[in-house]
DNA sequence: TTAGGTGCAAAGGATTTGCGGAATT
DNA sequence: AATTCCGCAAATCCTTTGCACCTAA
């Protein structure tokens, strides 16, 4: 992606009125390019790697505008961090590898079905949900050598 | 529950091999009695009025052991601490009220098998999920004057 | 007796914030 | 020009820990 070519969430910002300034711009294109769940630490990591102009304070208040604003989606996987990601396909989860740590979405019309099936059983109207699952790999090739990072919350 | 008669949790702690010290027991006790999912600072608020030495590093350290033998579980409802309550009655979720906060359990054998359909179908084995839902009160009486629900996402 | 538990206060890690200077509308 | 934002460092909040003392087994 062209660095003056405004970012799909650049533009997204622009539509709510919000003011672009540099580093706004900046962390805007790296939430636009990741196709992950990053944390504060990582986004600031590739945003420095871009433009050395900006403060991890910075990324805190953008990323927590944005979530206040529609724009991401906060997540909690465990570790101690948060998580984020664009708002943007509809409705997903997660799946987390509990031996790797990758995550994987998926969505499910069924499970969405039962969601709401449950909420009206209890006499409620469902405004969210989140779930998350842990996995392992079904028979995969032995496992790597690599020392799984267990990071506790 | 008479205050010498071992708790449930007090039994469970002793099943596993744990020590037995009388701030144990204490946390044992009100953990047991809870039939809610108090965070560390309420759980040391209940212990501290039935007997006033225990400290909060203590009732974190037991929470966490406690947690780690399988007896308690932690949870995450959205709030900035995290949430306790005994490992007892088979695997359940949450819906928390949104509007007053008040959190329900319920389980779902539809869900459950969803859950571990899902998973096969990424090819995965399921070693746990996690599920709250986010509602608000369905109310019998007419709808307020403001008639669309604006969705937000 | 001895491994392990406890209290206190200090340390830690993630996130927020006050403030003077800087950039955007 | 007015408003909002930024960087920095200090502050907060929740949770963990080092250390000296205490206690269950």
């Amino acid at each position: 992606m062209d660095a003056d070519t405004p970012s799909r969430i650049e533009r997204l910002c622009i539509d709510r009125g919000l003011k672009m300034t540099g580093q706004r711009r900046l962390i805007a294109r790296v939430l636009s390019e990741a196709d992950d769940h990053p944390d504060v630490e990582e986004l600031y990591r590739r945003a420095l790697a871009l433009d050395a102009r900006v403060s991890i304070a910075t990324v805190y208040r953008t990323v927590r505008l944005l979530e206040e604003k529609g724009i991401l989606e906060r997540h909690d996987f465990g570790g101690s961090r948060a998580r984020y990601e664009p708002t943007e396909h509809g409705h997903h989860h997660h799946l987390i590898d509990v031996d790797t740590g990758r995550v994987i979405e998926f969505e499910d019309e069924a499970h969405e079905a039962v969601m709401q099936a449950i909420a009206a059983r209890l006499g409620f109207e469902l405004v969210g949900h989140r779930l998350e699952m842990f996995g392992r790999r079904v028979e995969p090739a032995p496992p790597p050598p690599v020392p799984s990072k267990a990071r506790r919350g």
